[in-house]
DNA sequence: TGTACATCAGTGAACGCGCGTTCACTGATGTAC
DNA sequence: TGTACATCAGTGAACGCGCGTTCACTGATGTAC
């Protein structure tokens, strides 16, 4: 009976890597599983309600994991915002190859621009949050500004003007009233201010489906110039 | 300034009450104190940057102080953001009864909108976050919804409209575009958004002198109602 | 094909911090009689 | 006019909390030879 001592209830016979499946030591992806844990943080409680730890704590890693793949919170919420501007951009890209004449191209695009914020809002009110966020970071500022070059080319187009070059100060009233009109829209819908309508008048498909594109119409077109309350 | 107060020697032989001038056990206007004091934090830190301790370590105070007057940090914010919109209302009544026909008025708000937002920068923004925000805090949803009534109005004038009575999907269209594009403007122009674009063309002044004109070229107006791009 | 070793990706305990809030208390004020 | 007393507006010490970050460490992996 020299070395018996028999466990009773028996591991498994050989069940390959029993250990590594119980508890691995290395998490195997754990940057995509804190971006992922990051993005349902900051839908489910607000984009302050994000904190390093809690995301460490979903990914079923100890807190001082992260820093060894974004440094620090805010690193992690700048490649959560980097990512969400880059599917913003795609989405502004995909309406605007849709096709059509500018004034199409401009009023698809502020629909996708609509969509995403409304789709996406947690990622959305990040990506304009700047407190939040590491203006070093790499990448981050290169995909918000290729997101609005789409838009940009859109209004050159309307305006008759090439997409190089300098824009003229028509051609910046008509990118900033596009711009505004569309991020304006989106802020308003997202604070809730278009409920209260939209609960009166079909639900809350009503502010994607009949709000906007009545709201769109006011978006710049070629013949829209405003002569009166100019001064 | 008019009366010289002149101390240039020890204490005042007999000023009344010593005692108090050096340090009161009531502190006069706590309440006024810390709604500025509420100001200066969130102009300087953010809304973020805002804690109730601080507040009352500005105000003198020991940090239970302020649950006196305001409940808890929520409720001095509030509170804030409520006198923000009284001042934002009364901006925009200002600017509508400068007269002048239905078109002019808007205008007029639009720029007192973006103004009020570029001058008020912090409060503009609390104003809109819900977040740290009590929804039942008494007088905050009335004072918003007051706000925009001046708003709401010029459009129904603009439509050709009573003050009552429901408005038609056109001019709600109207309103949204009209919200929309000074919300989205403002918001924008808090965020830098235009900033390097003004550096070019004479400094930041120039989003309110020549940007802001040039954007609110597309605020609804009569004739405005754009058939292209509409299904 | 083995083996030594550098590097990487994790642990988990501990740190100091500032926060909001509670608590028993106290000084000042206003009011009823 | 005086006085008792309730109420109000503060104090300041203490509480527990969760946070980000540091630290020495360890297990796993990849690579040079």
């Amino acid at each position: 009976m020299a070395m018996t001592k028999k466990k009773p209830a028996a591991k498994p016979i050989l069940s390959g890597k029993p250990k590594r499946a119980l508890r691995p030591y290395h998490h195997g992806d754990l940057r995509a599983s804190l971006i992922a844990a990051t993005e349902a943080i900051i839908l489910e409680r607000g984009v302050n309600g994000f904190t390093l730890r809690e995301a460490a704590r979903r990914a079923g890693v100890s807190p001082a994991a992260p820093a060894h793949h974004f440094g620090d919170a805010t690193g992690l919420l700048s490649e959560v915002a980097t990512l969400g501007f880059k599917d913003f951009g795609a989405a502004l890209r995909a309406a605007d190859e849709a096709g059509g004449d500018p004034g199409e191209r401009l009023y698809r695009q502020g629909i996708a621009y609509v969509k995403f914020a409304l789709d996406n809002p947690a990622r959305f009110l990040l990506m304009f949050r700047e407190a939040r966020l590491d203006p070093t970071h790499e990448g981050l500022a290169e995909a918000g500004r290729d997101s609005f070059l789409t838009l940009e080319n859109a209004i050159r187009a309307l305006m008759g003007l090439p997409n190089e070059g300098e824009l003229t100060p028509e051609a910046y009233g008509a990118l900033m009233a596009g711009w505004s009109i569309v991020h304006g829209f989106a802020h308003l819908a997202l604070a809730g201010e278009f409920d209260a309508a939209a609960g009166a008048r079909g639900g809350q498909g009503a502010i994607l489906e009949s709000f906007l594109p009545l709201a769109l119409r006011y978006l710049p077109h070629p013949d829209a110039t405003r002569a009166s309350a100019k001064k």
